[in-house]
DNA sequence: GAGAAATGCGAGCTTTTATTCGTGAATAAG
DNA sequence: CTTATTCACGAATAAAAGCTCGCATTTCTC
């Protein structure tokens, strides 16, 4: 049955098993191209019907590439969402470090608000797929487990943006605080960043007015 | 290939397709308890690992049955969570009937919040599918047709509670409330409902709270 | 008790879908 | 130009999952 058997006493014809880490030195720009386009198709595929309703083939269909050319790239289905995520993982920090500005600790609460949600908002419209993995994150435990911590890492931000802001406020109310605004901005973000232009000012708007009254008893005017 | 082409002259073994109706006039009460156990078996599955990871033989084997067995009274796996969802549906009036009962609309704000929320998470606690069902419902369009109506439903009925509380408000930000109340409670079920005993109670005291505060400069003390 | 219909079983059929393999063109290195 | 490597293809493979079929058993009706 082995397909290699004939020829021994040659050189075995090696099948290198495509390498897919980021970091191949020998990936030249043709393959990095393949990849973002796959990466893309992935995307829209994910967002459209969800990660286990999209078939490889569909991203494939979706990328304009055969089958062959994915898994040349992705050793399989669970590592195209990783790597989607990874690449969502990147542009994270530049959104985090906008976002959580300690400059506007002592601004108004609207203001501070409108500084902290608008950044994540404007992330997650930047690419459709980014809620599915966000939200139904079903895929795999270490995505489960990156999707977790990096609502922890959010919310301790958070929470520290609210310390700077009032340093004697309860330190456990003050967390819970942070628990509860980042809830309820994920509630919100399917309608803020899907649908018709005007129900996603009208999403936002109302997300900021329950995040408003919720926290200014809180954190004060 | 027709399996049946040698037995032509005798009448033919019409193969009675199980009628799945839930009023089949015929079902027999062992039937039905059969009915019952799968989809308590399935709403079990469901909860553990999503409708679509969900195989039909795991629901069987859940509820210690064949495969025929469950195919004797679904025609298929969509079936299940829609005569699933029904299920629920069946028990959503009498909840529906205790929440939105006209006569606390006049009761200070905390109580009402309570009177309305406390019954849909008792309903969510009976069944831990029914969040399957309700959030990540990407099972069928009848499906979604479904839950969005149910939606629907539930924020008219907040509205009416809402104008019988405060009947000279702004009609538009009367329904605004109602709608992103319902968001409110949607984003704190899973929390409230599932986890440790402590979690569930500190949720559903934190979703009060949220909706206090929102609510009160709209509908007042 | 006899016939008919409903229920129950589980091996296996069918479809779907992830993944592979042989081949060959494009590209980089020497 | 020659050679090694990457990139690309798409039919074929294989595993998974949905679903069926013939037959056995139970229950209902008369």
């Amino acid at each position: 049955m082995n397909k290699r058997s004939s020829g021994q006493s040659a050189h075995p014809p090696i099948r290198r098993q495509p390498d897919t880490s980021t970091a191949n030195p020998r990936r030249q720009a043709r393959g990095q191209r393949r990849i973002d386009q796959l990466l893309d198709a992935a995307d829209t595929v994910f967002a459209e019907i969800g990660y286990e309703r999209a078939t490889t083939n569909a991203i494939c269909a979706q990328a304009e590439v055969s089958p062959g050319t994915l898994y040349q790239f992705f050793p399989n289905k669970q590592a195209i969402a990783e790597a989607l995520a990874a690449r969502y993982l990147e542009r994270l920090p530049e959104t985090h470090r906008v976002a959580f500005d300690v400059a506007s600790a002592h601004a108004p609460l609207a203001e501070l608000i409108s500084h902290v949600v608008d950044p994540f908002i404007a992330l997650h419209r930047q690419g459709p797929g980014l809620e599915a993995l966000w939200t139904g994150s079903v895929i795999s435990d270490e995505l489960i487990a990156c999707v977790e911590g990096l609502k922890q890492h959010i919310e301790k931000s958070l929470a520290a943006l609210f310390r700077a802001r009032c340093p004697r406020a309860n330190r456990a109310e003050i967390n819970r605080a942070a628990a509860t605004s980042v809830q309820i901005v994920n509630a919100f973000l399917h309608i803020a960043v899907t649908g018709a232009p005007k129900q996603q000012r009208d999403g936002t708007k109302e997300l900021k007015t329950v995040l408003f009254r919720y926290l200014e008893p809180i954190l004060g005017e």
